[in-house]
Formats: C-alpha cells, sequence, structure tokens
DNA sequence: TGCTAATTTCATTTTATTTTGAAACTATTG
DNA sequence: CAATAGTTTCAAAATAAAATGAAATTAGCA
C-alpha cells in the first residue's frame, strides 16, 4: 500500500517531535537551574535533539519565540559555547547546531560565572582579616573562627572545580 | 584620658561593622548564586557574623528591611537549616543563629533542589528511550548517541553530590 | 555599488519575583 | 482570661527580568 509508507513517516515525525519535546522541557529546568531564561533553555533543547543544523528563523517558527529573543538567546549561547554555526552551502543564513559536550559547556559557564565571584570572595576575606587584625574588638575568637570558615568554604569551592571538569570528561 | 576607652570602643564597634557589612555583601552574592532572594542572603549575612544570637526586630531595624520580608526570609532560611533558633531566658521573641556547618546547608538545598530534578530527568530519558525504540525514525544513530550524552550527564551529576559533600566536610 | 535578506539592537510591554505593611493570628504573662 | 508582644500571612505595590517587534544595522549577492 502506497498509503503505508506515508503513514508510518508521519508516525516518525510525531516521534521526532515528542523526543524534541522532552528535550526542550529537560534543558529549560537545567538552564534555569544555571540562572539562565526560558528562552535559552528552549533554543539549546531544540537543537541538542536537531540532526541538523538550524537556522534563526526555523528556531523563531519551531518555538514559536520573538525573533529577538532568538537573537538574544543564541548570542549568550554561543557566548558561553554552547551553540556553533554551521555553513550551509548555498543559503546566506547562518546555521546553529547545539555543542553537546557538556564539559565544554560548562568550563565555560564555570569560568565566567563561578570564579570570578570566588576571586572577590578572596579579596573580601583579606580585608576582614585585616580588620580584624588591626582593629581587635571583643569576640575576636568568634570572628576568627568564621572567618577561618570562609576561608575553608572557599578553598573548597576551589577545589571543587577542577573535579567538576574531569567528571565531566565521562 | 577618658575619652580614650570611650573612642576604642567606638572603633571596635565599626570594626564589628565592617564585618557585618562584607558579611552581608558575600552571602547576598553567594544566594542570588543559588537562587535565593537578596533579604535571604543579608539576614544570613548578619547573623553569620554576629556573636549572639538576634530576635527578628532587631533583624529588621540593622538590615532596614520590612517585617513580612524578614519573617519570609527567615522562613526560608529555617527550611534549608541555615539558621536555627535559640532560647534566651527571660526574652519572649525567638532569638536566631546561624548555622555555620556550610555542609550541612549545602546539603539540604541540595536535597531540595537539584535531587528532584535528577529524579526527574532519569524518568525523562527512560520515556525518550521508549519513543525511540517503538518507533525508529530516521536518523536513529543520532537520536541514540544523544540520549546516551544525557545519560551520562545525569550519571555524572548523581556522582558528583556525593564527592561535593565529602569535600564540605573540610 | 545598490538591493535585499538576515540579524542585531533597544525602547517598550509583559511577566515574574520580591518587598511591604496592615490585618489576622498566636502565644505569653500578669 | 484579658491584654499585649511577637509573629505570620497575604493582597497590593515596587522592582527586576525577560520577551517583543519595529527600526537600524550588517552582510551577501547580482
Amino acid at each position: 500500500m502506497a498509503s503505508e509508507a506515508s503513514f508510518k513517516s508521519k508516525t516518525s515525525v510525531s516521534a521526532k517531535r515528542e523526543l524534541e519535546i522532552e528535550s526542550i522541557d529537560f534543558f529549560v529546568r537545567m538552564m534555569s537551574l544555571l540562572g539562565l531564561p526560558r528562552s535559552v533553555g528552549e533554543i539549546y533543547g531544540l537543537l541538542y535533539f536537531s540532526p541538523k543544523a538550524l537556522p534563526m528563523d526555523q528556531i523563531v517558527a519551531k518555538l514559536d519565540i520573538s525573533i529577538g529573543s532568538a537573537s538574544q538567546g543564541l548570542k549568550t549561547l554561543r557566548s558561553i559555547k554552547a551553540v556553533r554555526t554551521a555553513y550551509v552551502p548555498g543559503d546566506r543564513r547562518d546555521h546553529y547546531l547545539a555543542e553537546s559536550e557538556f564539559r565544554r559547556l560548562f568550563s565555560t559557564f564555570i569560568k565566567d560565572e563561578i570564579l570570578p565571584h570566588l576571586e572577590s570572595a578572596k579579596d573580601r576575606i583579606s580585608r576582614m582579616e585585616k580588620v580584624l587584625k588591626s582593629e581587635s574588638p571583643e569576640d575576636k575568637d568568634f570572628y576568627n573562627i568564621r572567618i577561618e570558615k570562609l576561608k575553608r568554604l572557599t578553598q573548597a569551592s576551589g577545589r571543587l572545580l577542577p573535579m567538576l571538569a574531569k567528571l565531566l570528561k565521562l
């Protein structure tokens, strides 16, 4: 039957759509865990399960978001190296592919978002120690212990990041 | 000079105040990294560097926030076990102390915020595998690889959490 | 080079989150 | 058990974050 092939193709399309939706949902949650907006998760989720690179207008159409959101979202994703562009002959639009190596994705994110905080934390702790040393208020012991704990926390975070990188090699 | 003692005490007070401000600033950033509102960071930061337990009205006064924010913020902090109440004889107000063991603080946070996501991710991956097995669309290999990577990611996260807990023992 | 498709920018609108404080509630104490 | 200090709740206001889309810009093509 001629209709059988067409029916089969139809169900395949819906299977792809189901996977797409699960993927989008997954990454929307995950990105929001990292503090990134919904639209960024949607775009990455769509691209992650797309066998071929997609131009922006298709992303806009499939996700039903504005071109502004799409452009901004892609900019964000490029900046954390979560997507890259692929050349498609005879088409002047940029085509986007998801970077599926999570390791790279996370390491960029950590470098940009976490490390600066760690750095400023170290400065802050130095300042605290200086204040405490020069002024010796009451409860000095209490303050020393607290500063010591903060110091250990930042040290622990510093050690955590390389472990994370290693673990994500998979 | 009588004024000297009073001057000394004054500088001590300001040293304490400086430490307090650095602490508040530190925890405001840190909590916001974890997605918690500013007021929660302020309250925790204040308590973290307070040698004595503070009642809510002093928190309100010192931070100049509303009683609603203070009450809500303390509720949040209690729920993640980041503060506890201390009994003060002859005072009917609740007095709050910061839990300074970060390990406990984070493990509660992880249990509440991260693990549920990991669980739902596992379910989602099962669903994806089922769809793919039953419908066999084109690009099946591509989809299989992507699902496999997702699986590894959740496994890696699962392994990360115990390591984190261990590291935070300090 | 001029034309046009593709993309970015950004002021505005929409949506989501956080704060506020008055009213309701609770618990202590005289 | 009445009075009141202390606390929580929650509707409304304030603030912050994200999405929109028209105008401006950029880049590819003839």
